[in-house]
DNA sequence: CCACGGATTGGCT
DNA sequence: GCCAATCCGTGGA
């Protein structure tokens, strides 16, 4: 796949309403770039934290060391360490100091799918039920990509780690629910995903 | 200072 | 479906 530089997302995208930006993320092109390989996914399944209202976002008691990137202004990584083992990546979004993030919860593998198998399995070949379990699940991803605390922070404009525009989504092919796995704020209709995409966690 | 639980995952029953 | 793995921030004593 040859990457279009001229077709990366934009600061200015980041910097909106966290829901427009969760939905507009769905089918657009997460890039991990390693040495000179490209690791590419296609997002497929979010889900938006709030920290104003929402209590089971990181941000919602306020700044603190490990939840700053969230407050920073929209158009960075926001990784976490949870688990004891397992690290999740966030899309910044809005102004400086509002704290809202997006969780990217699944991914459709794209590009250097022998990379990611390593990466995940430590071995290259790999039978089709592994490369749906590849990054369908927040962890997944970040180990599939490489991604880890030294990531947190990063601008998504830099030249490592960056997202690719492509079309946006017919509203009729994206799906609402509650999100997975908190205990707090767990009504919130705040998880989007591709309607009848295999690679989303959780149907 | 210690106990607890977490935006999870994978293995076992 | 249940539960251990495994670190670290948070909260109570």
């Amino acid at each position: 796949m040859t990457i279009d530089i001229h077709n990366k997302l934009p600061v200015e995208f980041y910097k909106r309403d966290i829901h427009t930006v969760a939905k507009e993320l769905l089918g657009k092109l997460f890039v991990r770039k390693i040495d000179d390989n490209y690791l590419i996914g296609k997002i497929v399944e979010v889900e938006a934290y709030d920290g104003r209202i929402d209590e089971a976002a990181h941000s919602f008691k306020g700044r603190t060391k490990r939840n700053e990137t969230m407050f920073q202004e929209g158009g960075r990584l926001y990784v976490y360490f949870t688990y004891g083992m397992h690290f999740c990546a966030n899309v910044v979004t809005g102004q400086e100091g509002i704290g809202t993030a997006i969780l990217m919860r699944a991914m459709e593998p794209i590009e250097g799918i022998e990379q990611m198998a390593i990466n995940r399995y430590n071995k290259k070949n790999i039978i089709n039920k592994e490369i749906i379990n590849l990054m369908n699940g927040p962890a997944k991803i970040c180990q599939a990509l490489s991604i880890t605390n030294k990531d947190n922070g990063t601008l998504l404009t830099s030249d490592t780690i960056f997202i690719l525009n492509q079309p946006k989504l017919k509203n009729s092919q994206i799906a609402i629910s509650k999100r997975i796995g908190i205990k707090k704020s767990v009504d919130l209709p705040w998880r989007y995903f591709i309607k009848d995409n295999i690679y989303v966690s959780k149907r």
